[in-house]
DNA sequence: CAGTGGTGCGACAATTTGTCTCAGACAGGG
DNA sequence: CCCTGTCTGAGACAAATTGTCGCACCACTG
């Protein structure tokens, strides 16, 4: 396709399920995708690819994509940076927009929200289309299952890691993932 | 006392019992403070008393403490503006470093967390990620707010846009945000 | 001025959670 | 083999939350 006229986007992550998952949305809708899984991976890909845009996970092995920031803003001064991570704070947000980044969004997040959340500060500064958030519901259960999954399975575990009764989960799980 | 010397400090928050105690507090540490409870307010005391320091609150009666940061930072570029609510969320958190904030505190802080607050200005990458997932209520909290953003407050759009009762929307947000 | 759409909030029923159980499975030790 | 700790599904019932309806009160607009 025209991949020379496509925005060239870096996806830095370490969770390869996610990174592939968005690669490949991002893809479909016309972004010229690179992906890294570290730090320095990183700014390896980003000197050869040159993106526009990039999404940042902040906990990975090695450092921290907080102090990727900064780097690849010196690298790039161009570059929106939008920070993506499942491990979300005020207070690396804070670190994260003082530090450079555009935005700051908790996952899970699907590929709308991230363009949306890049394009935020192009110099269009009206926010002209509000694509329909995801329900608290649907949001509730990719978070449940993302969590799950880190703790392999384990229901009592999460329900303790979610803060939530373990025979709440249960019977979240019990019931059919939510639609829309 | 030596009023002249003392750094100017103005305190906007429409909650007396807060702003008192915490004015207290900080003209005991050497502060030399004013008091707003409305955004106008702020405007109109800071023209007078051309504060160094503000603590901002978010939620106050009339407009939001967000649209005063820009109109402080025009009246003072060298304000060193802290945010502190009691209804703390990323994305507010994300709008208000944008709209040049310094900083962001969840209430509550105590007088020495907000100072230290107010003095740190340069980013800190170093700042630790969470080791915990959100909980899910924290997660609900954090997309309720960001999508709130998104339609300006509108707390009946908000609600259709999440497909959730106006009512239990409203409920929700009169509710304190969990921690952690 | 009527019509539309926003907001806050009371009241009450319907539904969901929290809490406490119990019982069965499975994995180490000792 | 028995003991211990942990995971699991599930019943029962109280506590809390949510859905639903209604009402009053703005603000805006044709």
């Amino acid at each position: 396709m025209s991949t020379e006229h496509a925005t060239p986007l870096l996806i830095v992550d370490d969770d390869p399920v996610f990174s592939r998952v968005l690669a490949r949305a991002l893809t479909r809708r016309g972004y010229h995708v690179a992906t890294a899984s570290s730090a320095d991976e990183a700014l390896e890909v980003a000197r050869r690819h040159q993106p526009a845009l990039a999404t940042i996970d902040l906990k990975m092995e090695g450092r921290s994509g907080l102090t990727l920031i900064p780097e690849l803003k010196a690298l790039l001064p161009e570059l929106n940076m939008l920070v993506l991570t499942g491990y979300a704070s005020i207070s690396t947000a804070v670190e994260a927009i003082k530090l450079g980044a555009t935005n700051y969004l908790p996952k899970p997040a699907d590929a709308d929200q991230v363009l949306a959340a890049l394009q935020q500060n192009s110099p269009d500064a009206e926010t002209p289309v509000t694509e329909s958030p995801m329900s608290v519901n649907r949001l509730e259960w990719e978070h449940i299952q993302k969590v799950l999954g880190e703790y392999e399975g384990n229901v009592s575990a999460t329900a303790r890691a979610l803060g939530m009764h373990r025979r709440t989960l249960q019977r979240k799980l019990a019931k059919r993932p939510v639609r829309q």
